[in-house]
DNA sequence: TTAGTTTAGAGAACGGCGTTCACTTTTTGA
DNA sequence: TCAAAAAGTGAACGCCGTTCTCTAAACTAA
């Protein structure tokens, strides 16, 4: 500890980083295939050659392990909703491609994105913890992609084409509860699209389209959604 | 076995039926305010007073009493439903009652709602499970729960408020994924309605409503939307 | 180089879990 | 009354997360 100026790392740093990755690693891989149930200690021990109290080292419990595969899930999820909502497309289609790539990006990792939202950190943990301040939850990856939703209903409103009426935190809460309903809809009960009695069957993808048009729709003055045509071709 | 005829239950099925109704209140009790991580045979069998393998004389398995506890969770949520659906009032009002029941009742039973949504049934199980025919699903409390809101888009095209080109089940599935979203974000981030920067701080049943209405909204024909006010009143 | 200290890692152990199995006790029904 | 079926018990198995003690290696300073 007498390096806190150097910048490179010392070769003591390099390997403990290296071991460190290969936990991760390992964790990744279990976690994305059989999710919470299949990732223990003494398993990920085994698959990289250490015995379970070396993973102690690392990490101070599973949970803190597992808080950071959700934080990186979370931390590219973000990264890509953020690059989509600052592409250069007219404004509808950059809204309803949000929607798409947080829904398909959650479709990717199923157990990373349920698990964030349940488990002890979910129901259980906030009966005694303090309640959240706004400046805090906007530096997290879930507000900072919450953000992203409130500034695209405010450039709407100021476009004409949203309700000015409308709270932006407001709607754009709602916007994320409708996307993230639909993620898990989607990842829980895949086959409810497919099995629907509609002609002609519908693909999740279009589905999605259609989920988000909606939505969009509800927030739309009405002389905009007059426009607006409610279809199902891509 | 010899009495499949006779009505009344025997002595021994009346016992059997009151030890089975203490394990399930017991589990009931506890998975309530401690979900399923509290929750454990062991414990259980403590609380009753019986030896935790005697459980297993009533239940096959853990997981298989839990589905007990989901299965008589959603039964309370369909009828809640299905009794305001039927109400007789305003078409609009039945609409955002319906919605709000849906999310309050989640909200009622945290725990009870998100196992619904995750766990092995949810995320895991359906890799070699057969995609479940709509017949199936129909009879299923959340088929039934599904065909309310069905219903209830077609009454809504049929008196000329809803679009008539949307398809209803697809329509039926956006409104479910967006309750569903509310539901489980309210559960799992109570925090965050409170924490908004909005002048003045919105309730809890505010937002629901409020999101409700914007749902609905998006399912309206222009002509309809133009008289629906978006407030946030009551 | 060497002595001392920090660190990585191993291994056994603890308490808890779901579940099973062999066993005893109670209840049932002819 | 007596065999058969059911209810209930307690020990055990194989998991789990986690902790503790101990060894061996790696750094640091003289």
């Amino acid at each position: 500890m007498a390096s806190d100026l150097t910048l490179e790392p010392t070769p003591a740093e390099r390997r403990r980083l290296k071991v460190r990755g290969a936990i991760i690693d390992a964790a990744e891989r279990v976690f994305a295939t059989e999710g919470e149930t299949g990732l223990s200690i003494r398993r990920l021990a085994e698959e990289i050659d250490y015995s379970p109290s070396a993973i102690y080292k690392y990490f101070g419990s599973k949970e803190e392990l597992i808080d950071e595969l959700k934080e990186a899930f979370f931390e590219r999820l973000l990264m890509r909703v953020d690059k989509i909502s600052c592409a250069d497309a007219p404004f509808s289609q950059r809204g309803r491609a949000c929607v798409s790539t947080y829904i398909e990006t959650a479709m990717e990792r199923p157990h990373h994105y349920a698990a964030a939202f349940s488990g002890p950190r979910g129901v259980d943990a906030d009966e005694h913890a303090p309640p959240q301040a706004w400046e805090e939850f906007e530096k997290t990856y879930k507000g900072r992609a919450f953000n992203i939703l409130v500034d695209m209903v405010q450039e709407g409103q100021s476009l004409g084409v949203f309700d000015p009426a409308l709270d932006p935190y407001l709607s754009a809460k709602s916007v994320w509860a409708a996307s993230h309903g639909l993620a898990q809809l989607m990842t829980h009960m895949p086959n409810v699209p497919a099995l629907l009695p509609s002609n002609p069957p519908v693909t999740a993808s279009t589905f999605i389209a259609f989920h988000a048009d909606l939505v969009f729709r509800g927030l739309q003055t009405p002389a905009a959604a007059r426009q607006t045509e409610l279809t199902l071709e891509d």
